[in-house]
DNA sequence: TTATTATATGAATTATTGTTCATGTGTTCA
DNA sequence: TGAACACATGAACAATAATTCATATAATAA
């Protein structure tokens, strides 16, 4: 998703939240204030809220493992994933946007790989998050 | 989101998938196949992509950086980000589902933490791919 | 040229999810 | 005991997003 979205959302954002919405009383206001003082840029925020959304779906998961063994072609992520070639390339699409993944055209194959280093890290984090949570 | 209803959604899955959806042809069936053997466990890809939903949100992502900085009581974290304390409470139940947070109680006030060390070297990295592709 | 094949894409449909609203639970304090 | 407060939660609503279907584009082969 660009920047022109991210501000469109940010706008209706502001003006829906504009009156107080937290009916109870702040009970610590030196830490709230501490930690307002800390926290990162609203759009980077966004940003990243973005790029995991992106990673939220089984479909493009699995699409990046498959990425992470070989380049592969639209028809043979289909197959392998056994969904549409429809599907497959509405997904493909959105990891695209993210730079997720790149793609050269062979003829008619159009031959996609990954474009970038820190997803299978992420990933390998994920993991280890899941293996505590849900031991065996 | 629990194994059960993983099960669920896995059994429905198959059912919908049975019958050939990939039209055309395979085209390298040998990279197919070599990546069909290499894909981790359907079911951990799932939870993977559930735990990926879980910070794909920007308001779980907000609280999740609020609880970097420090322990927080749930009304202390909806005037901080100028939201309800129902919707708080709400995203406080998704997180703590996924073993993000966890909580203390003292008398009427619940004070919530985080619960994993791995969320901020996940956030990290997810940092590192933004900057990458929106440079400055 | 025409037929075929690989991929892309718009529109419709269905499923999912975030927030709000109203209300419930449990604790403190008068 | 009852009022006040912090928090939780179910239901409704609105917004988003994944897949399908039909069709478009672009390259190849006949």
């Amino acid at each position: 998703m660009n920047n022109n979205s991210y501000n469109k959302k940010r706008v209706i954002n502001i003006k829906k939240k504009e009156l107080d919405t937290c009916s109870c009383n702040i009970i610590h206001k030196e830490i709230v204030h501490k930690v307002s003082e800390n926290m990162p840029q609203e759009e980077k925020l966004y940003d990243l809220a973005e790029l995991f959304k992106v990673f939220g779906d089984t479909t493009r998961i699995r699409i990046l493992y498959a990425l992470f063994a070989s380049e592969m072609c639209v028809c043979d992520i289909a197959a392998l994933l056994n969904m549409t070639q429809s599907a497959i390339s509405h997904q493909l699409r959105v990891l695209k946007q993210a730079r997720l993944v790149k793609y050269r055209k062979e003829g008619k194959v159009v031959y996609y790989s990954l474009d970038d280093d820190h997803v299978k890290n992420i990933f390998d984090e994920g993991f280890e998050h899941i293996q505590h949570t849900n031991p065996k």
